[in-house]
DNA sequence: TTTTTAATATTAGCACGCTAACAATAAATC
DNA sequence: GATTTATTGTTAGCGTGCTAATATTAAAAA
């Protein structure tokens, strides 16, 4: 007999549900500071390595090369961003952050502590614990990297 | 002194990369079987109950209404759906499924079960009943709602 | 050296999330 | 009954993800 399978109590349809809540929370928490959620990730990446070209972007946020692309236009719109060719290279341009761009970061944390504390609300430590392990995991699952720092 | 903040260290952080990816492992699941993420969804609330209006798909899916707008096209447009207009309210439509909307049930099921399967990969039980209790408790936190049969 | 292949950025177009704005209808209020 | 308010669906437009296709340039192979 075909085991009859009950959505609701999968954990895919509980991810699904809360993935797309929390994109929706992103967007309001860095909506507050002129920011969307893609671009926020994308300067998370240049505050550790400035100058970074799309296609390291790319690889480092595991996103598409067009995707990166717009969020990058994005950030030139509001410039928080620059983008140079470079000589080395006459097909790839690097992108730089504006002064604007490293001055943003503090606002960008506070809201981050916010989204974080919003998130962790009725979660013990103990949960809070095995959560942080288990996305690990399941980022690996999914993208086959542990960090952004990967070639 | 301010605490430095390591963003990859947060919950929210690991979040926001699992939820990308995870929504892409879905959109490649049902895409096998010519269906898209948000219209799986659809189809799962009317398995349920048949014949509710675009609102009421709103409500259940913790969507705003012009989503439900599009993902009901689009089901329309495959002809697993069809839109009926009733007496009682000239303003709302009613979504019914069609017998092909019935039908796709059983390969939705099938795809379920290996999207399930591969993201409990590398989860041992304990991680993985932990797992469905805090996204049960971020559901609430982000939707306010703990099911979708709510009025 | 010439040709082929690979890498990088870009454009077009789709799904799915959102808000804002509008039309039509129903319900509530005066 | 007439007016106002609320509900429902729809369109327009944007960000963020994707794939496919194209132009340009670099690297490899012939």
């Amino acid at each position: 007999m075909p085991e009859k399978i009950i959505f609701e109590e999968t954990v895919s349809y509980l991810l699904a549900k809360v993935t797309t809540a929390y994109r929706t929370a992103l967007e309001r928490h860095m909506g507050a500071i002129g920011l969307h959620g893609g671009q926020t990730f994308v300067l998370l990446e240049l505050w550790m390595t400035d100058g970074l070209r799309q296609i390291d972007l790319a690889r480092r946020l595991s996103v598409s090369a067009p995707t990166v692309n717009k969020m990058t236009k994005g950030l030139i719109d509001i410039n928080l961003v620059k983008s140079s060719r470079v000589d080395e290279d006459a097909r790839s341009t690097r992108i730089f952050l504006t002064d604007a761009g490293r001055a943003i970061r503090l606002d960008v944390e506070k809201q981050w502590i916010d989204l974080e504390d919003e998130c962790l609300t009725g979660l013990t430590e103990t949960e809070r614990l095995v959560l942080l392990e288990v996305l690990r995991k399941l980022r690996i699952t999914y993208t086959g990297r542990e960090t952004a720092n990967a070639e």
